[in-house]
DNA sequence: TCGCCTTTGAAGTAC
DNA sequence: GTACTTCAAAGGCGA
């Protein structure tokens, strides 16, 4: 499969190709890209992504400094992860801009991410230089600093790993997960973390291995963020996380992993006392603070006294309840797969397109999403797996429940209760999209769609990395085309749920809507379809780059072609949504 | 200032 | 089991 490169750079993400940017670029055109059209393009893109970046982030040092920082602790790991990710990739590119499947997560990449440690614990070889050379200014202690988690790095900081790792399962997404935002709990971190330190399988509290411990957190990417570091390029800019902590953050169930930029006079003062869990009730036996606790002060104020868990405020009287559930933090639902990768893709199709609306954005986003080959899904699928896991683990009584009714106004409310001729009026409004038609920006790829839906099994199909094309298009079951657009009215309404396909993530009991990308479910004619690519508002075609659309990758042009029968009149438009 | 727009996927509710 | 709803991120834009 043209699209995948050697397994190995994988996973290292050296892959670059695997899903250029400019997949609609024939191989001359990748040949190309490689060449000089790379180097203009990550010309423009660093210029771009970096003005755009920079300009929030403007030089970390001095927004950090002069930034009103009000919850300076609570740094988003997924910024840290923009940066590191960044960092990592020019580092192993020597500068070149590429694209790596998960910039976001450059653990992921770890070959053998499930376990960096050797079986005695210690740091693998192949992890150990993989962190040294992602994380060569981290200042990754050696085979013997590793194992000595003491020594180079603070306790307070090394106990944080573990709560997110796993002594023998390094958890991918620890990194990520900006539990460096964590605060240490104070006084002795392992031994008094180690009881709540779980392991991820069994749910076993264990003790930290010294060696897991300080290797992936040398330096907490929060605390990088404040302290003036020459890694000041790498500090997260904007000060958004994807999880972030409570203001109160340590109050929280999870208070361990508060710990961050802010955190900067932890560094000093490791046990200032707002760093003391209060862990009154013991909330999460682990303790550990989440990136994904958001304090309801993001969204509203940051006030929140009680770091009570979402299920600790049910337990409250309604009255009472309610009023502390504005205080509560919220914690926000772990990223799927597709999110995962929008936010790693966003600033390079922002950057190619100098496109700023989201809307736009977003459907070039889920073209290209359509269009990324069956491996390149698969890891989205299982960093959105394990981050789910991850959530769970750190916030067990949380449900997506909790956060239902968090928003202000659900927005386009109007889909359940719009009657026909409001679907009328809107496709009418929608007569503009933000994108060309198909014809221009449709790329067959989002045709076939998602090739996976969470598979139970990622991996297990990266496992099987020979599988030729035709086995993707087989699985690739074009019909993605799903629909989604459509498919929120009546997704569900063609679907023809993948028996048994590819199934369902492993948590994927739940898959069922979302999944059912092996529908076949086309739109066409169909009036219901506010969802549809199509916007209120216009989006000039020229302020798109031909890049951006999805274009027809090899695999697309096989899943196409073993399709064809099913699809030759259906091109798959997203959506031919009747604007009439 | 707030909500919508848009995307996919996960998880929830309702039947 | 199916259908539908809500939320997750993002940032410009309209009201």
């Amino acid at each position: 499969m043209p699209q995948l490169n050697g397994g190995g750079g994988d996973d290292l993400g050296a892959n670059d190709e695997m899903i250029s940017f400019k997949d609609e670029g024939e191989q001359e055109e990748k040949i190309s890209e490689n060449v000089s059209a790379e180097r203009d393009l990550d010309d423009l893109k660093s210029s771009l992504v970096n003005e755009s970046e920079n300009n929030s982030s403007s030089s970390d040092s001095e927004q950090a400094e002069r930034r009103p920082q009000p919850r300076p602790d609570l740094d988003s790991y997924e910024k840290t992860r923009d940066y590191f990710s960044e960092a990592l990739r020019r580092q192993q590119d020597g500068g070149f801009f590429k694209s790596p499947h998960y910039p976001g997560y450059p653990f992921l990449m770890i070959p053998d991410l499930t376990n960096p440690y050797l079986s005695n614990g210690a740091l693998s070889p192949s992890a150990r230089t993989y962190l040294q050379m992602k994380w060569p200014l981290l200042d990754v202690p050696g085979a013997a600093g590793l194992k000595d988690s003491r020594s180079p790095t603070p306790g307070h900081l090394s106990n944080k790993v573990p709560v997110v790792q796993h002594a023998h399962h390094v958890h991918p997404l620890t990194p990520l997960i900006t539990y460096s935002n964590e605060h240490f709990s104070p006084g002795t971190p392992p031994s008094h973390l180690s009881p709540e330190i779980l392991d991820p399988k069994t749910g076993i509290p264990r003790t930290p291995h010294p060696s897991e411990l300080s290797p992936y957190y040398p330096l907490s990417p929060g605390a990088v963020g404040q302290i003036p570091h020459p890694l000041g390029w790498l500090v997260p800019q904007q000060g958004q996380h994807m999880y972030s902590i409570p203001p109160g953050g340590f109050r929280h169930p999870y208070p361990a992993l508060a710990m961050n930029a802010s955190m900067s006079s932890l560094v000093s003062s490791r046990f200032s006392p707002h760093m003391v869990p209060h862990h009154p009730h013991g909330l999460h036996q682990t303790g550990i603070p989440h990136p994904a606790i958001v304090s309801p002060a993001i969204k509203q104020e940051p006030n929140s006294h009680d770091n009570m868990s979402p299920s600790m405020h049910s337990r409250k009287s309604p009255g009472l309840a309610k009023k502390e559930e504005d205080k509560k933090p919220h914690i926000k639902k772990p990223l799927n797969a597709f999110m995962l990768y929008m936010k790693e893709m966003r600033a390079k199709v922002v950057a190619e397109c100098t496109l700023k609306e989201s809307a736009a954005i977003n459907q070039i986003l889920g073209r290209r999403w359509h269009s990324l080959s069956r491996e390149e899904q698969a890891k989205y699928y299982e960093l959105a797996r394990k981050e789910r896991q991850l959530h769970s683990q750190l916030y067990p009584g949380w449900s997506a429940r909790d956060n239902y009714g968090k928003r202000k106004k659900r927005k386009r409310d109007n889909k359940s209760d719009s009657t026909p001729e409001d679907f009328s009026i809107r496709n009418k409004k929608q007569c503009v999209q933000y994108l060309p038609s198909e014809k221009m920006c449709d790329s067959p790829g989002s045709s076939h769609g998602s090739m996976l839906d969470s598979p139970a099994t990622p991996s297990a199909a990266l496992a099987s990395p020979a599988a030729p094309a035709a086995t993707h298009s087989e699985q690739a079951q074009p019909l993605s085309l799903t629909t989604k657009p459509e498919g929120r009215l009546h997704h569900h309404f063609l679907t023809g749920k993948p028996s048994g396909s590819a199934s369902s993530s492993s948590s994927s009991s739940s898959s069922s809507s979302s999944s059912s990308h092996p529908s076949i479910s086309i739109p066409i004619g169909t009036s219901s379809s506010h969802s549809s690519p199509i916007l209120s508002r216009p989006i000039p075609f020229s302020s798109l780059h031909h890049s951006m659309l999805s274009p027809p990758s090899p695999f697309h042009q096989a899943a196409l072609h073993s399709h064809h029968a099913l699809f030759q009149s259906q091109p798959l438009s997203l959506v031919t949504k009747s604007s009439d």
